[in-house]
DNA sequence: CTGTTAGCGCTTTCAC
DNA sequence: GTGAAAGCGCTAACAG
């Protein structure tokens, strides 16, 4: 910056001005410095800068979703918002993002980061370290088991509605479901999503066509066959697509075809399945990218004001619609 | 630290020197004043250190592999690397690792990291921006079509052997390849190995069990369809898991059963697919955490003595041997 | 082994 | 609209 102000003839402050857009400084001189700037090649210098000005342009993402196909998404949804704004993403990766190794937060703190993304790969309760007591915290795809951190999670419900719907739309009527663990979230809000809009037609749901199983194809498919041998079902619906791929090869080797025979939708999107099954398969998505986006915007807007967990006011919960993804599947 | 050197009576440099387990301390003295900071919970500031110390703890990555399911391993072994050195990672994810968001790069300039990985989805030669000249880079997964930066690369040929190896060991002799564009590196490496394989036991190659298809489950559905319906075949190697997932269907669809009637190979070892086809598919692995780990050394390493890339010096091109992955379908 | 003294590169009052 | 001056929190000679 002295290069700079010696070369426009100005003073070290009156560049960081101009560079800065401060609107103290005429046009004229602006386009000046930062040309000037240009032609010696200035680049600033982003540690001195968060120094100086006691704030940082970085920001926290700690997940076990890096290992997952879903990462991508969040990851664009997340970075795209905080770009916008000349912010970037300083990402952790761990297997368990309610108790990272200590250092990988510490290091987010050294670093003085603006907040903290926590994001999962399956919807759960998780508790919050108390190593972040301080910091701006969001929860992405997962919600605070002590209920004090803002979350943004997908609308599971609808999203077993729309899923649900999809089968009904076609005409299908005796629909069966391989859920996953009813604990999970996830489970329990899809199937009230199945529920509801059997219940909209009128349909008599019958507890005996819901089955869970293990997340795996592997589950899917002892499920599917379990459920397809003992009932006659004219649609299925998978609480995630590998279940779906499960439930694919129990329905071929009962002879069943799909979707003329049965139709099948799953759920979560998993490009690699979804798309290459045979037929490819009808699912809902996740939607990761609008999360993430949503959760960086929250995440910015909160650092302005800090949190404070304890004073009871009532915490965000963004709740996303996860959009349906139809294919050939039903 | 001005409020730990005044609790303990010392100055800020020795206390400063404590924290850094410079030797010049008495162990006394550095127990004291750790204490004194644990007490006072200072947590050092990464922008002051790194701006007065002119070093930095950040390392860049970018890629396009934060897509897909590799992106675990690559991050995990390189963020393990970074971190027994006190470093961390700065992730950005671009759809063109060779051309991405001039904002990326140059935020990663400002913030002075020590060097830039440049990992890719899938193994082929790309140009490094010329906007890194004077910094460090490594490319993982990829290789500089100008020939002048380090790369870590698997070495596809062993790989190619290593599938066909595992065929050979079974007892199968009439070995088809689905393999991918000719024009990728994978294809012509795995190709060799398929051959070299063969070779060692003097079984003459017949081109015309070896087809190209596009890189995924359709690609492979047709070609397999192709190809076992015209030939006898004991053994196939797909050159990806993809391909394999196709090779299933075809095989299924033309009553082959596996691996009874024929033994099944694939490449890059993605779990959702590998682990869930039934019967379970053998495979060979992408070393991605092992270069991830190699790369990241590499560039610390070479943080030391600067990249010179007209300089003339041999560049380092690591090569690493992807691992078999046994399973049931052979 | 300890303390003094200069900065690192930039921001930001506060006067002019 | 511009400049002088005082730091941000820390490291690193250097002299004791």
């Amino acid at each position: 910056m002295s290069d700079i102000a010696r070369r426009v003839g100005l003073s070290r402050s009156a560049v960081s001005f101009a560079l800065n857009n401060e609107n103290q400084v005429s046009e004229e001189t602006r386009l000046r410095v930062v040309a000037a700037a240009a032609e010696l090649g200035y680049r600033p210098n982003a540690s001195a800068r968060s120094l100086a000005s006691s704030s940082t342009e970085l920001f926290g993402l700690v997940t076990d979703i890096v290992t997952t196909p879903f990462a991508g998404d969040l990851i664009a949804g997340a970075q795209d918002a905080f770009w916008s704004k000349g912010k970037s993403l300083l990402i952790v990766g761990t297997d368990h993002p309610d108790r990272p190794e200590k250092r990988s937060l510490e290091m987010m703190l050294e670093h003085r980061v603006g907040g903290i993304m926590v994001a999962t790969t399956y919807n759960r309760p998780i508790k919050v370290p108390k190593a972040l007591d301080g910091t701006s915290v969001i929860l992405v795809h997962c919600f605070d088991a002590a209920g004090l951190r803002p979350s943004v999670v997908p609308d599971e419900e609808l999203g077993g509605y729309t899923a649900t719907k999809m089968l009904l739309d076609a005409g299908r009527r005796s629909l069966g479901m391989i859920n996953l663990d009813p604990d999970l979230p996830a489970a329990r809000g899809r199937h009230e999503g199945y529920l509801r809009a059997l219940g909209e037609l009128g349909i008599q749901p019958r507890p005996s066509v819901v089955v869970s199983a293990g997340a795996d194809a592997d589950g899917g498919y002892e499920a599917a066959k379990q459920l397809l041998s003992t009932q006659r079902l004219d649609g299925l619906f998978c609480a995630n697509d590998r279940l779906a791929m499960g439930a694919y090869q129990a329905a071929g080797e009962l002879g069943l075809s799909i979707p003329q025979d049965i139709s099948v939708v799953g759920f979560d999107n998993q490009e690699v399945i979804a798309r290459f099954l045979r037929p490819a398969l009808s699912t809902v998505a996740l939607p990761f990218r609008e999360m993430g986006r949503i959760g960086a915007e929250l995440l910015m807007q909160s650092e302005a004001e800090p949190a404070h967990p304890e004073d009871g006011r009532p915490v965000a919960q963004v709740v996303v619609p996860p959009p349906p993804v139809p294919r050939a599947s039903i």
